[in-house]
RNA sequence: GCCCGGGUGGCGAAAUCGGUAGACGCAAGGGACUUAAAAUCCCUCGGGGGCAACCCCAUGCCGGUUCGAGUCCGGCCCCGGGCACCA
């Protein structure tokens, strides 16, 4: 063993150790218990960032962990390899997206293989492979089939100068991101999935995932957002049934069926039927109609925009009173959602109310509220308004509870044909049309004589052509002709090929079934998913709560019901980080677009008292760039740290163990790399307290008595292991783990006993912090693990027991309070009763002070603990 | 706007089931070693008062429950994530 710590040369021996003896690489066992460890696989942006390293890292430490339990751990990766940013790079720069991606995968492997990750690498899979979008593609199909997959409009972003789809992300301010034209919403054919079929299974089934953070439960419960309630169809009045030359009925969606007395107005959406025939004549409102398309499709955007609304001049009729209610178009209804039209009840809705005090409607109460909490709707709004009640004002419904006019209501309705109750789901359709290249080809093909037609599976996978380039103006492979021109599988005539490409959420639906047969060329998944499957432990950033993770859910749900896999769910237990944040800092650039700076490149200084920040550019000039508060480190907004600087400076070690030091995993944490020193210097005290420790030669194994000191050390030593099994095997806090080990090292440090028993204790005490920090700095606890004098590989060791007789204390510190606030503290012997805790208490001449003769009115004890003298 | 989190010393944090607030580490200050620096080691380190023993204040803000609240409840402020085409 050397004297000094060579990070670099610990790291390449125990890779070198790992490569040789393949290590990670594992097979189906069915003797063995299996433990499936996944992180989210990540998308290639080229360099690795802090975020990667805590989520894999993670990820590891509970894989060696595992392994040391004894399970046969299987921990993949892959690359997340579709997607935008590689479009977004072929057009700065003109690269194919193909290769950009392919370089990026191949630097950012050696990346994570640098930081020592016990992965499987023969399983590696990138979802840009054919190999592996071609059973999207088929399992589509299968979706097809079975009515999952269906195709109809939607709506985009459209941007009007560039004639392209614009994703969310590059609409800044209802501008595109390029032009910075005013996007516009455009309805356009697409697919989509039907995972509201599933809505019911995928709420209920959060009850079977007790491995699930709540929050996150409680995330996908309310995005599901299932509400019952009533379907009501209000019958056209002469006017409306004139505009639309037909009889027919506005049918509305609420929850709130006992109200329906209190609606004074309807509100539709821009692109409603009725608000279109009622245009017709009417430029003011085709106007507004078009005001209202401008703008993103972003759910964000619309909840914050102004309320605005305009009356259509057409009217439809009570289903009860046959009274005329007039039709408004506003802007904060949504086409996509329910019926694209809702009923308003100004008196118990806080945004009917809003919209009807704007607009001189009138305010109609009809619920009287039962805690008197009101006497009359008046303004400003109470939310006391939209409680339950007793209804008043309701004809032959009045004077019901809120459950009985509702069913009153809905079976009068379904009397007449005009409603009846219903479950709605705030969960929508999947769409998972991509109007871009770079993504996995929808398997469809378009003939004039036979319509949609199918791939048929033998002609799987569509492949797409790594050749092209986007430039911004729209999906490449609309241009080539080698591409879309086809013979139509159905009757041989021209045809052409879709040209829209999957949503990338689909990729990343079910690769980890994926890596249990990667090297499955006849089908999607074979029976070695039933070994894998379910994943045990996923680890994931807290941002893909909802979508990825519903989408998931789903897939896996479809799978089973087409009998190719057989659990319900797929990931048993989840872990999800906290996102590591870091400073977003951009300036506008001529062309109107954003550029975003590394904070690495940016400094602050004041002038004139105020703090502004200056950016030095790739071209070496220094510019003025804004501050824009903290973010998740990402691509997009360039303020990732990059790891390799930690790494060749400090090691892999000690960038693991300080980012697993620094906060628990599932904490938000604000990036610095202050601390860091800290890191090193543990691993350089260990390292030379081994050294100190077997310099001296080998020590014996802990046997007979021992002095106090020497018991107390291995007390310490014991506690820290119960500690970190505890905190690594259940708690998932890593922080304190290594916390515990430091503490534990510092007791070795103090310790001071050269004879044969004091080393025997010592040897154990630093077999205990090596094997313990294993699973975080491995490199490190290898080469320690050698010079303590074992043959074998701490990945090959059990994880060492604790000695529950070593940890026995004969005193125990008993705090005592006086009316709950801290006054002294005595010791007893451990396992005493109350009465002599009490005794021992009063005894004490601070406490006694304070109780100064006073009656004591109450004790409470808890044991082993704490006395509060209550006087 | 809606849904979900978070806020504790100069900083990252700990306090696991309502029971000692600040473990562990960073930074800072002081000292030892050194020709010097680095490294290493030792000491101090929430605020205020006191010669001291000790006492008072303090977990974003306001209020409540409790013998006892960082932890539970109600209201508010600020920060972060998601909002269906970033992944």
């Amino acid at each position: 063993m050397d004297e000094i710590y060579d990070p670099a040369a610990v790291e390449r021996a125990a890779q070198e150790y790992w490569e040789r003896h393949r290590t990670f690489e594992v097979r189906e066992d069915a003797g063995r218990q299996k433990f499936y460890c996944l992180s989210m696989l990540p998308y290639p942006s080229g360099r690795l960032h802090m975020g990667h390293v805590r989520n894999y890292t993670i990820g590891d430490v509970l894989a060696r962990f595992m392994r040391m339990q004894g399970r046969n751990v299987l921990q993949p990766m892959g690359w997340d390899a579709f997607g935008l940013p590689a479009e977004n790079a072929a057009i700065s720069n003109g690269v194919p997206p193909a290769r950009w991606t392919r370089q990026n995968i191949e630097y950012m492997r050696a990346q994570l293989k640098s930081l020592g990750f016990g992965i499987d690498w023969s399983r590696e899979l990138a979802t840009c492979d054919p190999s592996y979008y071609r059973w999207n593609q088929w399992l589509f199909l299968r979706m097809l089939e079975k009515g999952i997959a269906y195709r109809r409009t939607g709506v985009v972003n459209w941007d009007p100068v560039d004639q392209t789809v614009l994703a969310n992300e590059q609409v800044i301010e209802g501008r595109g991101w390029r032009t910075g034209a005013l996007v516009e919403k455009r309805e356009i054919p697409m697919y989509y999935l039907h995972i509201t079929r599933y809505a019911d299974e995928l709420l209920g089934d959060l009850e079977k995932l007790p491995g699930w953070p709540e929050r996150v439960k409680v995330m996908q419960a309310n995005w599901i957002g299932r509400s019952e309630g009533c379907e009501i169809a209000f019958p056209y009045a002469p006017d409306t049934r004139e505009a639309m030359s037909a009889d027919g009925a506005l049918k509305v969606f609420t929850t709130r069926a006992d109200t329906l007395f209190g609606a004074t107005f309807l509100a539709i959406a821009a692109e409603h039927p009725i608000a279109l025939a009622a245009a017709a004549g009417n430029p003011r409102l085709a106007a507004f109609i078009d005001e209202c398309r401008r703008g993103s499709v972003m759910e964000a955007d619309a909840a914050t925009q102004q309320k605005k609304g305009l009356h259509t001049g057409l009217h439809v009729l009570h289903p009860f009173t046959a009274e005329p209610i007039g039709i408004w178009v506003a802007n904060y209804v949504l086409m996509g959602y329910g019926e694209g039209a809702v009923m308003g009840v100004p008196a118990h809705d806080e945004r009917d109310f809003e919209f009807a005090t704007k607009n001189n409607l009138r305010i109609a109460p009809v619920v009287r509220s039962m805690t008197g909490a009101y006497e009359r709707v008046q303004a400003p709004w109470n939310p006391a308004y939209s409680e339950y009640g007793l209804t008043v004002d309701s004809g032959e419904f009045s004077g019901l509870t809120f459950k009985a006019a509702v069913d009153a209501i809905a079976a009068a309705l379904e009397k007449r044909g005009l409603g009846r109750k219903r479950t709605q789901y705030r969960l929508r359709d999947w769409g998972i049309s991509r109007q871009r290249y770079w993504g996995c080809p929808i398997p469809l093909i378009h003939c004039g004589r036979c319509g949609e037609v199918p791939v048929p599976d033998e002609q799987l996978p569509v492949l797409l052509p790594e050749d092209l380039a986007p430039d911004g103006s729209g999906n490449p492979l609309n241009k080539s002709p080698a591409f879309h021109q086809c013979a139509c599988p159905k009757c041989g005539g021209a045809a052409r090929r879709e040209t829209d490409t999957m949503d990338t959420f689909v990729d990343s639906s079910w690769y980890y079934m994926r890596y249990a047969c990667p090297d499955q060329a006849r089908a999607m998944v074979d029976g070695r998913v039933g070994y894998w499957l379910p994943v045990d432990q996923y680890i994931g950033g807290i941002e893909h709560a909802i979508l990825h993770l519903l989408y998931s859910r789903f897939w896996t749900k479809v799978m089973r019901d087409l009998g190719l896999v057989r659990c319900e769910e797929p990931f048993t237990n989840l872990l999800t980080q906290g996102m590591v944040l870091n400073h977003i800092y951009s300036c506008a650039t001529a062309e109107g677009r954003r550029r975003y700076f590394n904070p690495a490149d940016v400094r602050a200084k004041r002038e004139d008292g105020v703090e502004i920040f200056e950016a030095t550019t790739s071209e070496g000039e220094t510019i003025r760039v804004q501050y824009g508060g903290l973010g998740k480190m990402s691509k997009s907004d360039n303020n990732g740290v990059d790891p390799e600087g930690l790494i060749g400076r400090y090691g892999a070690d000690t960038a693991r163990l300080f980012i697993m030091f620094a906060s628990p995993p599932e904490q938000t944490l604000e990036w610095s790399d202050e601390g860091v020193q800290g890191a090193s210097r543990f691993i350089r005290r260990l390292w030379s307290a081994v050294y100190e420790h077997v310099r001296r030669g080998p020590a014996d194994r802990v046997k007979g008595a021992q002095s106090t000191p020497q018991r107390d050390l291995r007390r310490s030593a014991q506690h820290a292991l119960a500690k970190v099994t505890d905190d690594i095997g259940r708690r998932r806090n890593f922080n304190t783990a290594i916390a515990a080990c430091m503490e534990l090292l510092n007791a070795v440090g103090r310790f001071d006993d050269p004879s044969p028993g004091g080393r025997a204790v010592r040897q154990e005490a630093l077999e205990i912090i090596t094997l313990s920090l294993s699973p975080i700095i491995p490199h490190v606890c290898h080469a320690l693990w050698q010079a303590l004098g074992h043959e074998r590989a701490p990945v090959e060791e059990p994880w060492p027991a604790v000695d529950e007789a070593a940890l026995a204390q004969d005193t125990v510190e008993i705090v005592v309070q006086i009316n709950g606030k801290l006054r002294g503290r005595v010791h007893v012997a451990a396992g005493v009763d109350e009465a002599a805790v009490r005794e021992a208490a009063l005894a004490d001449e601070q406490v006694s002070k304070f109780v100064a003769g006073k009656p004591v009115r109450k004790v409470i004890v808890v044991p082993g603990k704490l006395i509060n003298i209550v006087v």
